[in-house]
DNA sequence: TTGTATATTTACCAATTGGTCAATAACGCC
DNA sequence: GGCGTTATTGACCAATTGGTAAATATACAA
């Protein structure tokens, strides 16, 4: 006997953040298509009809993931800092932050980094994200070289924004795997304390 | 009809090799009993009898990878070095090309991690294994401060290993999900360009 | 050879899973 | 109110899974 109905549109979205509080509550690997119908209080078979097969939930859960995690967005405040290496640090800094903010989100992250391992199409999803991310930390790193030439001589853009991205990415699994001993402030300090006196 | 016996040490190393191809092959996600048991050509009930449990064997696998994982073994020829600055460029240069060279650990390892972040006793091993290594790097680094204590008088010991790590396990990630863009030499010339300068 | 301990297997069970399908009720339209 | 569209549901299916138990062949000792 059905129950109410609801545009396709909210249908799917209200299956979709079920489809996030699942997974991100135990993991890729034990999302069922049941499990999420439970969680939104809905048949299984609404979820295959607007979805059709489970991979496609999937691929939609990694979308709103990617939507809806606020990564790397270079604030108006960030943005009128004087100088590049305070820039640089500000970015840093608000990065690590949304590590903790968002900590689901940072979680289900790495579990569909895993998957990438395997699957094609997440391993090519997470990649071209990861390229947008890389390259937002090249700008910075550019303005950096043009600030202050004789400091980096050593390095280039890309180089730099690589270990900034490495940099931060280590610091996700590790606040994940390890979280008593993932202090902010200390990591921030000491990659303060390694490009700081550079400039 | 029972085949050819095998000692229980014999046994329990063919399964657990079994498990590793399975695993990271296909992921932890997909190992079963059964695949096990069909990888190593025996029956899925003498897996059972030897590891009761999957969750043993699933122990038991981590605890193998860690054992056959030769991570951050500072090798003769690396500590004979005469700079502590060239002792920690060649480790950081070692621990990379472990990376490379050991691929399918690296992606187990990950796939572990993810679980980690669910199961209890998978966060505990890896946070346990994660402070050895840690523990590693802050010994060079306290050599490093105290070879050139000017340099890096901002930083710590504990900071500077902790960026080291946060960076290493940064470079696995993007690795495993972007091996294109990964290029050891770019990565670790820069990490060389931000620490070098500074002694 | 006979007997015993146990490593190994086949057969089986219950639960879960992805997926399909026909029945049905809610909704907009006339 | 009647009617068609379709979102929604419960029932069902086949495959896979972890796990158990009894049967059986193997190795070894007496």
């Amino acid at each position: 006997m059905p129950g109410k109905r609801a545009s396709e549109e909210v249908r799917r979205g209200q299956i979709l953040r079920a489809a996030f509080e699942v997974a991100s509550r135990e993991g890729i690997g034990s999302l069922t298509i049941r499990a999420v119908a439970a969680e939104a209080a809905l048949s299984h078979a609404l979820v295959h009809f607007h979805f059709q097969r489970k991979e496609r939930l999937v691929q939609a859960l990694l979308e709103w993931l990617i939507e809806t995690t606020s990564v790397l967005h270079v604030s108006e405040e960030v943005a009128r800092l004087p100088g590049a290496l305070d820039r640089l640090h500000a970015l840093l800094q608000q990065e690590m932050a949304r590590l903790s903010h968002q900590p689901r989100h940072t979680r289900l992250f790495l579990d569909f980094w895993a998957l990438g391992a395997r699957h094609e199409w997440v391993r090519a999803r997470i990649a071209a994200e990861l390229e947008r991310y890389r390259a937002a930390f090249r700008e910075i790193m550019e303005e950096l070289l043009r600030a202050e030439p004789r400091a980096f001589a050593a390095t280039t853009a890309d180089g730099l924004a690589a270990v900034a991205v490495s940099w931060i990415h280590g610091c996700a699994v590790q606040a994940m795997i390890d979280p008593e001993n993932f202090d902010t402030g200390e990591y921030l300090g000491a990659m303060r304390g390694l490009v700081g006196p550079l400039a």
